[in-house]
DNA sequence: CTTGATTGCTATATACAATAGCACTATAGT
DNA sequence: ACTATAGTGCTATTGTATATAGCAATCAAG
């Protein structure tokens, strides 16, 4: 038996926002593709794709910016959901596409805002709902208030 | 000018905590790494390095452990480290050793707590030192709660 | 009609994390 | 003493997310 609880070490970033920010979110994200991998979709497919259920018709330049994810880096994702009928492009300006669901990709986005209600209830179930709130406005604050380097 | 103001687009994920954890986490972390870029390391280079500075003597197994780092992981973290200089590990074990600063790694330790002290206080200069605390209650909260899947 | 900006995209590189498996060592149970 | 179990450090490989550089096409403004 015995259990050996192991001798705690210090955490000498303890009392660091960035630290315990980037440890929550870690495990969040890993909790998170877990219960999103029977989608056959990342956390970061999945978000797109809830923007653009969310945005029909905008470029996926504006998704992106949207979201922080570069014009490099979106061009594949986007490129996998179409290949995956989740979304479809129509021409619209020449040089860009507007995005749209379809209905494959409506239903899934239902069932993917499903899956991340579930998960946020199980993950931050230990806190009240006003712990949660007041959690979700200070984070809120502090993205407002940092100032993103290049803006893409 | 005119300035462009971006139509903002609809956030669906807005109201969700694990999604504002992750966007203000990705932008620390960036602005994180600019920051450390020049004592050549990335936030998680550096923040091993802390933890071993904080605790001599320490496996790397256990550091890894403390850190949510797989020993596969962390194996060419710590190589780097010491091909840096800036560790040096003696064996203890038999199969494992016990890893502690060199001077050099305790004059870098040092560098880092100033850098990230830095950064949190131009990233989080926005919320009060009270606001401060109350979110790093919470996160602390939150982390505490949330089952790591498989514990290594 | 040229200049500059925007868009989608390829190629490439880095950081981080995950799994599988190996060799070695330690430890507990018989 | 022997064996089974478990811990440790490590390699190899893969996948995800993100970064930069550069290109061709298109648009917008002078």
């Amino acid at each position: 038996m015995s259990e050996t609880r192991e001798k705690t070490l210090i955490e000498p970033l303890e009392d660091f926002v960035g630290y315990q920010l980037r440890r929550v979110s870690a495990a969040s994200m890993a909790q998170l593709a877990i219960a999103l991998s029977g989608q056959n979709l990342s956390p970061v497919s999945g978000t797109v794709l809830l923007m653009i259920n969310a945005n029909p018709g905008e470029t996926q330049a504006r998704i992106g910016r949207a979201l922080a994810i570069q014009r490099a880096n979106i061009a594949p994702l986007i490129t996998r959901l179409e290949n995956d009928s989740l979304i479809e492009r129509t021409a619209s300006d020449g040089r860009s596409y507007g995005l749209a669901c379809t209905p494959k990709g409506k239903t899934a986005s239902r069932r993917i805002m499903q899956i991340m209600a579930n998960h946020e209830a199980k993950l931050f179930g230990a806190l009240t709902a006003s712990e949660q709130g007041r959690l979700l406005d200070l984070l809120a604050k502090a993205r407002g208030a940092i100032s993103t380097p290049h803006e893409d």
